[in-house]
DNA sequence: TTGTAAGCGTTATCAA
DNA sequence: TTGATAACGCTTACAA
């Protein structure tokens, strides 16, 4: 008896056997059951299922020169944002031959450049990345991936392969003229992390203030360090302590706009009256809060749904009709923008 | 020439070429460089590098029956708790040879058992799983795993193989003291998802009250649904409408205890005076809420951090002293639970 | 310390 | 439609 290094896994050859036919049968019956008559695949189903057979990836990625990963790179684990755009991922993976291989890059060009060349040696099915800011070596070595590739969460004209998201800068202007509209004049920027989709944002903010004459850099208040509940408290500190007269603010993230919200509950600041808020992505809390904070809704979910779709499709050969989509985004007005003049 | 399916790259035969050694040679120092000479290390380092050589890990897999794919399951991808372990989890195999592989069972202990299948198929290198919960089939595959096991976020007398967590009873008895000892009387419990972590905070709660001869289980309000900050004002109308009375609430999720606040600001509860909040897990929007919510801070990110050096430590060959850590939590008591009297 | 030979479990290639 | 054979790139077992 031929002593086994897999724990007593069966093997194709099993199967073959038991099927009474060759394993590269077995093989096609798996693969694309079309090519096998009608009898072998059922000797064959039933031998597979007699035997528990699972086949064996890493030596189907060897022979093949393919798996069945689809590498995902996003900039973190801890941004809710993040965290609704992997569920529509893994959601939509589940029920598929796939399997999704995970990196984090940490906002760091550099990292996901690294990332990129781990994941791009294990010949992965496809990739799926955060944004359209590749380093110039991160965007050639995409070009030459030689498997589909989605961008996500925002919009060039330029995309290496397929792309899915909305415009980070039409999403900064729709929210900052909805401000100017509801009668605010004064009108602040709270930032934090800084990277190419915030930056978006605050352009956005910066060209409706400039169309509505109001722009006045000097309320725009930004910082490096990540984006947190307790950054837009501070946030809001700071721009107060230099501006005291704003009335209202963009905040580029909804923790940042919560923040804000409790500092000015602790500095007796009427919400809408005294200051208006509104966030950015519309995390669920935002309806919750008291005052209701707006915000911009976006759909972050249906971002890696699509995102999968599209990969799942251009593997099956029908490589989808639109290669670029945009999901939109919805302003949500809430109480917290509503000034009664 | 031969042809070559794998797109160009360099294999270890390319190496032992250019370095003049044999392929087991370069196998063997790329793998253990102590028991290949210096001098053949010198060339074969030489030729990795001109060569851009990086291993295959699908044909190591094969030829090996091991991988270096740490299989990760958790039960949700939203849950901020979980992002923090991830954190731990993900910067702590940055510089290591291994590779993590998510799986989110959704808080389905069958759809954990599924993923178990799937992962074990791949022979991982080492398993993670949330939880002490397991189905009996889930458990009998994990003891059968041949690989180490780190059981997370919870503890029990029976590990697996390894654990790293804290008692949630012990965590829900805590804060539930603590609101007794601050003088309210009328202690709620507002509890969503109730997965078995839950359900041992609650019983902690209850261990608590009736030792202080408070106990009363009308007071108890809780929701298969999954927690969030709307939750948490829904829960506390719910438990206002039906037991007016209630001067305290402990929420078993720090979310739910941002939206029971925001239902006090509506209602026009002052916190603490009418009503105090507790909640638990301490996300960094507890501190800097207003008034600030007492929490029970549990180490996350430490708990990923340990799982992988435990890990590590184990496929070393240098098993752990210990192999079930107590990572423990700590009470911070804020102004929302600091009645006056 | 180094090397030879023989797989690992699957699929590509070519032939029947 | 089916099958024989030779890879795929690496490691284990054994030998020198």
């Amino acid at each position: 008896m031929r002593k086994r290094r897999n724990g007593g896994r069966p093997t194709i050859a099993d199967v073959a056997a038991r099927a009474g036919v060759s394993s590269i049968t077995v093989s096609r019956a798996l693969r694309d059951p079309a090519r096998v008559s009608e009898e072998l695949r059922r000797q064959i189903d039933e031998a597979v299922r007699a035997l528990d057979y699972v086949p064996d990836q890493h030596a189907r990625a060897l022979a093949s020169a393919r798996t069945n990963i689809i590498g995902v790179i996003i900039p973190s684990l801890t941004n809710n944002v993040f965290a609704d755009v992997l569920r529509g991922i893994y959601d939509n993976v589940a029920e598929s031959p796939f399997q999704v291989q995970l990196g984090n890059s940490r906002y760091s060009p550099i990292e996901e450049e690294r990332l990129l060349g781990t994941f791009l040696s294990q010949r992965p099915a496809a990739l799926i990345v955060a944004g359209i800011d590749q380093t110039e070596r991160g965007r050639a070595l995409l070009n030459a991936a030689g498997c589909p590739v989605v961008q996500i969460m925002d919009l060039s004209d330029e995309p290496v392969d397929m792309m899915v998201g909305f415009s980070h800068k039409a999403g900064g202007h729709l929210v900052t003229s909805h401000l100017v509209a509801a009668g605010y004049r004064r009108i602040g920027f709270l930032g934090a992390r800084m990277d190419p989709r915030t930056q978006r944002r605050l352009e956005g903010y910066r060209a409706a203030l400039v169309e509505a004459d109001l722009y006045d850099p000097r309320r725009i208040t930004t910082t490096p360090a990540s984006s947190s509940v307790s950054l837009g408290r501070d946030l809001l500190r700071d721009l107060l302590a230099r501006m005291p007269d704003t009335d209202a603010i963009f905040c580029n993230n909804d923790d940042l706009a919560v923040g804000a919200l409790f500092e000015c509950q602790r500095a007796a600041l009427a919400v809408p009256a005294d200051m208006g808020i509104a966030g950015f992505n519309d995390l669920e809390m935002m309806e919750a809060a008291y005052p209701p904070l707006t915000s911009v809704r976006t759909p972050r979910y249906e971002i890696g749904r699509r995102a999968i779709e599209m990969v799942r499709a251009s593997l099956a050969g029908q490589r989808p009709a639109q290669t670029r989509i945009d999901v939109g985004f919805e302003l949500k007005v809430r109480a917290s923008t509503m000034r009664g003049d």
